[in-house]
Parts: structure tokens; sequence; C-alpha cells
DNA sequence: TAAATATATCATAATGTTTTAATAATTAAT
DNA sequence: ATTAATTATTAAAACATTATGATATATTTA
């Protein structure tokens, strides 16, 4: 990688980097889902979801459909939920996370 | 991953999210490596190089032994390879980077 | 057309990150 | 003991992110 790669790699993890976002990634992996069905499961709030979904788009890490409405939300990539084994198996090995 | 998952994996993300950090990794990925070699090879400020190198070491993403007045700094995790190869292909595939 | 529903945007206060420069601490060699 | 080499810490300015509440924009339904 050279510089201008990891600062877009940067920018990509960074957009990963957030206890909501990481829990769209997550609840995306399972099926489409609705904006406020998003916000529902996580417990935010509709602006918090919309302003994060934004910083997710921009990535590409999710994509939208509009249907009426509302608007459909699915992972673009799912490569990425390697990116979440990964940090699973870190957390316990190195950094002593307990369930 | 519950909530305090979330927490923690987004700080392992903040940790690997920035140019130099990345940087870092990358170039430990080959070898072991002083804090002055890093900070030679990667172009940036002695003191950038250890404000950098104590933000991976907090998430035991680089591990560090001291001989003497020098100190070696290697891959805690090399697990965390993976995450570059994901990046790559999102970088060429979804955002369009050119080399 | 008016009301209801779903989503987006804006403003802002609070908080956190990045960068630089200056200084401190530690070890080794003279 | 001084000096040189390596690394760490601190302080501060600039900048970015987060969270909240208020308001705006579509779209559908009555």
């Amino acid at each position: 990688m050279n510089n201008d790669e990891r600062i877009m790699a940067a920018e990509v993890l960074k957009a990963m980097a957030h206890p909501i976002r990481l829990g769209v990634i997550e609840v995306l992996a399972g099926d489409e889902r609705t904006v406020s069905e998003l916000y529902e499961i996580l417990g935010c709030s509709q602006s918090m979801m919309s302003q994060q979904l934004k910083i997710l788009c921009q990535q590409q890490l999710v994509s939208i459909r509009k249907e009426g409405t509302q608007k459909y939300c699915s992972l673009s990539n799912r490569d990425f939920l390697k990116v979440f084994d990964c940090m699973h198996t870190h957390l316990r090995k190195y950094l002593n996370f307990k369930d």
C-alpha cells in the first residue's frame, strides 16, 4: 500500500469504527433492513441512524434502495464480515474480553 | 456481538484507522523494527511515531521488547493482515482506487 | 388538500484526535 | 560524570467526531 491507499483505507476503517455502525453491519449481515428497523433494533434515534448510515454509504459499506417512503439498507461488501471474526478472536485472545 | 464487544471492537478498529498506524502494521508484517527505523521508513517525526505506537500497543496490535536504548516493535496478531487484503480489494472494487 | 409516516439535514455543544514543538527520561559509551 | 543516542511525555492549537434536538423533505393515505 502506498500512502494514498493508506489514507483511503484509514477512512474505510474509521467508517467501521463505531459501535452503532458495527451494529448496522452485523444486523445487515443477516438480511436487508429499513432505516427504522435499524434504529429500533440498535436502540438509537432516527437522526443518529440517518447520520451513521450516511457514513457507511460514503465508504460503500452499505447500499440503500428506495421503495415508497422507506429505504432498504443492505451490505455492499460481505467480505467485511471477516473483520468481525478477526475482532472477535482478538478481543478474547489479546484484550481479555469476557462474555 | 453485544454492545460492550462492539465498543471494544470499535476501539481496535480506530487504532488501525490512521495512515501511519496502518504503515507501521504493514512494515512490521515483514519484520521486527526499532522505533527509529519505523519513523524513518514512514517519514514522520520521532514524537509522532512514539505516540502512534502507544495507541497500537494499547490495543495489542503491536508489542515491544527493549534492548539497551532501543525498542524493537513487532506484530502481536498477524491475523490483522487479513484486514489489509480486504481493504485492498474494497478500495479497487467499490471505491475506484487507481494505483 | 391535510395528516401521517419515513427519512434527511442542520445547528450546536461536548468531546476526542491529530500534529508540532519543546522537554524529559533512560541507557550506553567515553 | 558527561555526552550522545533513543525513546517518551507534555502542552497546545487545529481539526474532526459524536450526540441531541429542531426542522425540513418526500411519499403515501384518508
